[in-house]
DNA sequence: TTAATTTAATGCGTACACGCACTACTTAAT
DNA sequence: ATTAAGTAGTGCGTGTACGCATTAAATTAA
């Protein structure tokens, strides 16, 4: 059987098994897999607009205020007016949202070595790159150039 | 940097975005991705128990639960009770589930070969692979054998 | 400058994903 | 046979994922 037609349920099944252990990681520190990723975002990146912060995660701009919400009312995150264009508002973690993320860091630590003491740093390599390929060529926003070329 | 700290945040971009597109492929037909794994699952494994089902998808019971009674409510399946176990109950795809899942098949097409024109063969099996692997790694269900080697 | 278009954020509705507590039933132990 | 332990399904609560419509501000066109 196909080999291409196994990839996106083996896909999802691998995502869901990251997210769930992610979850339940990170679950004692009342924080969620999502909220992480956010976190890690704003933390490498600096303070962005919302806007900015849903490219990158990636994920949809309501889903991120949702998030923005809940975490702003705990303190690991403000969401301050931006200088210079009023629509948008900049995004910072607190000194709490940094302190909060150092240990969520290092309770993340059991699960990225626990999958990765299975796996070689050259197939890990492979795996990220396909993964990459994968989600560009079912990005819609490069189809444009898939038309021209057939037109 | 790391290959494999990688990996969790492209394995969800790539989620994200095959989630995303083939919800939007089968929009037109009222039914949603996991709607359509749920009812791939069912199509190829014939009857099984909610409890089969929820493994096989890989889903949790009570979600499975819930897309079911929508699945039901829309004449796409039938929930018996199961004929030896009372607790149970086994589910199926009525007429109308199969016809509406082979309608699904084809609105899938474009995703499923839109990203495959752009991997060789080779590399959607070692994409697979590698996930499997992944998948693995992190199920805790596994690491029992992990701590009776280490003992 | 005024008018049309685009863009950032918001609010609402639906579906998924899960954990947890509970019920009803089955299986195992004594 | 009775009790104990385990299991399938349900119901509830929270968070995420998204689409769509709306508002307000920025950008572009006229």
């Amino acid at each position: 059987m196909d080999p291409q037609e196994e990839i996106p349920l083996a896909l999802r099944a691998a995502y869901l098994m990251l997210h769930r252990q992610s979850d339940a990681a990170f679950a004692p520190y009342g924080v969620t897999a999502d909220q992480f990723v956010l976190m890690a975002r704003l933390s490498e990146g600096g303070a962005m607009t919302q806007k900015e912060l849903a490219i990158c995660m990636p994920s949809d701009p309501s889903t991120v205020r949702a998030m923005l919400v809940l975490l702003e009312e705990r303190g690991f995150v403000r969401r301050n007016p931006h200088p210079t264009d009023g629509r948008a508002r900049t995004v910072l973690l607190t000194a709490a949202g940094r302190r909060k993320f150092r240990q969520l860091w290092k309770a993340g630590e059991s699960i990225r070595t626990r999958a990765v003491c299975e796996m070689s740093c050259e197939d890990a390599q492979t795996l990220v790159r396909l993964l990459r390929q994968y989600s560009a060529s079912l990005n819609p926003s490069l189809m444009v150039a898939a038309v021209v070329n057939e037109g």
